[in-house]
DNA sequence: CGTCTATTTGAATGTACTCAAAAGCGGTGG
DNA sequence: CCACCGCTTTTGAGTACATTCAAATAGACG
C-alpha cells in the first residue's frame, strides 16, 4: 500500500523501526476512507482511536452551548488527530471529528496502541515526542490568543499554515483563530487593499 | 528528605518504581530553595530543567512587545513546569519562570531526563503521560477562550484552580485568563453584589 | 511609618461581535 | 446547459464586551 509508506516515514523521524516491528506496527493499523462531510467522532462518544491522515483533511471542533462550532484543530496529510481528553481517559467525548475533504485514513485503536507500547517500547518513546510536539504548538496558539490581535493571528496563521486555506473553508479558520468569519472577511479586505504583493509582477 | 517523598509519590501515579530505580531517580534531582520574586529561567536563555515544585509557587510568562506580562502557566506544589518549547528544542526559551513565594524545587536536566529514558524505559512511559495530561489541560483551556466570556473563565478559574488565588496576585491571574486586571476587579465587584454564598452563616 | 506594589474605580474608547441581508460559488438534476 | 439550491463569503449598521488611561485606595514589607 502506498499509503503506509508515509505513515512509516512519520514514525521514523522520531524512532528507527527493523523490517519486523514496521510489519508489526502496520498489522495494528486500519484503513478507512471516507468522503467529505463524514463523522468520525461525535461529542458524547467514546474516541476509541488516533487518527493518522494519509491523504485529505479533518477538523476537530466543539460545539457550545448556542450550537457555534469552535474549530479546535486541522489535520492534513502526515498528521495525527484524537480527542485525546477522551482517548486518554476512555470518557465522553467534548469534540467532534469531521472530514473536510474525502480523505484516506490510517486508525490505530487505543487497545493496539496500548499493545505497541508494551511490545515495541520504542513506541512509548515515539508518542511522547508527539504529544510534546502538539503540547509546545497548543502553548504556543495560547500565547498568540493571549497577545495578538485577530489581524496578527490571522497574519501569523497564513504564515505558518497556508496550506490549510487550500483545503478548509474560511469560516473554520476564523474559528479555529477565535474570531468571527464577518470579521475574518473584514480583515481579509483590509489587507487586501494595502498589500504590496506578489500579485502583480 | 522531605520533599523527595513528595516526588516519588508524583511518579508513581503512574509508574512502579523500585528501591534501586527511586535511588537513581533522586540521584539525578538537584535541589534548589528560591525566595518570592527568584528568576529561574528569563526569555533568551536556553531551558535546562524541569522544574518539580514540592512548596510554593512559581509562574512561567511570557513578555510582548509593548512590555506585558502574560501568564502561561502556574505550578504549586506537586506540580511541574518548563518552558516546554526550549526545553525540547533546546533554542532560547521564550518564556520567564519565576517564583511567587519562597519555593522548594527538584530540578531535573534535560540530560539526566535523557538518561532516565535510556537506563529505566518506564520514565518515557511517565513523561509521555504527564505530556498528555499537560496537553489536555492546555486544549480545555484553548476552548475556553474560545467559547466563554471573561467572567466565564474566571467563574471556571475558581472552580477548578481556587487554590491557586491564595498565591498568586489577581493581576497575575487575570493575565492568565486573558483580561486585564481592571476587568477582572469588575468582574469581582459584580459577583461580590449577587452571590447567595457561603460568606454569612 | 513610608514606599512599593496590588487592587479598585470611573469615564472614554476600541476591537470585535451580532444581526440581517446580499452576493458569490459549486454542484446537481431537469 | 441552465436553473436552482445550499453553503460560504462579504457588507453594513448597531452594539457589547473588554481595554486604556488616569487616579484613588488598599495592602505588604522593610
Amino acid at each position: 500500500m502506498v499509503s503506509t509508506f508515509t505513515i512509516l516515514k512519520n514514525i521514523q523521524r522520531h524512532i528507527s523501526l527493523d523490517d519486523r516491528e514496521q510489519d508489526f506496527f502496520l498489522s495494528m493499523l486500519e484503513h478507512k476512507s471516507v468522503k467529505k462531510r463524514a463523522v468520525l467522532l461525535k461529542s458524547g462518544e467514546v474516541c476509541r482511536h488516533s487518527i493518522f491522515v494519509t491523504e485529505g483533511a479533518l477538523k476537530s471542533f466543539s460545539v457550545d452551548k448556542n450550537k457555534n462550532e469552535h474549530v479546535i484543530n486541522f489535520a492534513v496529510s502526515d498528521w495525527w488527530i484524537a480527542d485525546m481528553y477522551s482517548l486518554i481517559s476512555q470518557k465522553p467525548a467534548t469534540l467532534f471529528i469531521e472530514a473536510l475533504a474525502d480523505s484516506e485514513l490510517l486508525l490505530l485503536s487505543k487497545q493496539n496502541q496500548e499493545a505497541l507500547y508494551e511490545k515495541v517500547p520504542k513506541f512509548e518513546r515515539f508518542f511522547r515526542i508527539l504529544t510534546e510536539k502538539s503540547l509546545v504548538a497548543n502553548q504556543q496558539r495560547i500565547i498568540n490568543n493571549l497577545t495578538l490581535t485577530a489581524e496578527e493571528r490571522y497574519l501569523d496563521f497564513i504564515d505558518k499554515y497556508s496550506f490549510i486555506l487550500e483545503c478548509a473553508p474560511l469560516h473554520n479558520v476564523a474559528s479555529y483563530l477565535g474570531m468571527t468569519p464577518e470579521f475574518l472577511s473584514k480583515i481579509r479586505r483590509k489587507l487586501a487593499g494595502k498589500e504590496p504583493d506578489s500579485s502583480i509582477s
